[in-house]
DNA sequence: TGAATGATGCGCT
DNA sequence: GCGCATCATTCAT
């Protein structure tokens, strides 16, 4: 007799947590897109946490300005925003309102419409499409018109499938110049999906 | 296998 | 004007 794995929406509770843990709990995870384009879906290999106004990496670091307001408002929001000219990143906003945090999705292993995501890099295997942040947006079509979305809602939210959580590495971010220390990434240190070196 | 570099535009001071 | 939570390419080892 076999048993289907319950598939349950992460509801806004999950986000309304300490941003560490919601990052730690976020491998493994899948985020689903539904558009008119059609699925993408994709299983979380890599995160990292931005949290609060003491952090000199994350945006509310010089208090709260326009670009940032979103990470100010309530959790289990989408916070997309553009960098170095090309690309856009996808956060995930955490904890209550009024405290600014936010977790960076940076890498993804494909699952659901990868041949649409397959053309958006050239001469790369499935396992490195969405091997970073500004890879897996433009794989997955996402903008500032994706700023502000709700994750509880029906176009872009995570589920958690209940599969056996993986083992979760840990380092310090990538790409930043400032909070350099702190060790808020996070990833399946089984994937080959992970950007970069796993150390 | 790794380090250096150019492309590129927006938000902030 | 400067700096940036990046990527792909080039050049060096």
């Amino acid at each position: 007799m076999s048993r289907v794995k319950p598939v349950t929406r992460l509801p806004r509770s999950f986000y309304n947590r300490s941003t560490e843990i919601v990052a730690r709990e976020l491998i493994g995870k899948y985020i689903i897109l539904n558009t008119s384009e059609g699925r993408k879906a994709a299983r979380i290999v890599e995160v990292e946490a931005y949290i609060g106004e003491e952090d000199p990496a994350c945006h509310a670091a010089c208090g709260p300005t326009i670009r940032n307001a979103l990470m100010y408002g309530k959790p289990g929001v989408s916070y997309v925003y553009f960098i170095y000219g090309m690309y856009y990143c996808l956060n995930f906003v955490t904890e209550r309102k009024g405290f600014p945090a936010a977790i960076l999705l940076r890498a993804a292993e494909p699952v659901d419409g990868v041949e649409s995501m397959r053309h958006t890099t050239r001469h790369e295997p499935d396992h490195r499409i969405l091997s970073g942040p500004g890879k897996f947006c433009r794989a997955f079509g996402l903008a500032l018109a994706q700023n502000g979305l709700d994750l509880t809602g029906s176009i872009l939210y995570l589920e958690d499938r209940n599969e056996q959580s993986p083992e979760i590495g840990v380092s310090t971010r990538i790409g930043i110049r400032k909070g350099v220390e702190k060790l808020w990434r996070f990833f399946d240190s089984g994937s080959r999906a992970v950007s970069g070196s796993q150390r």
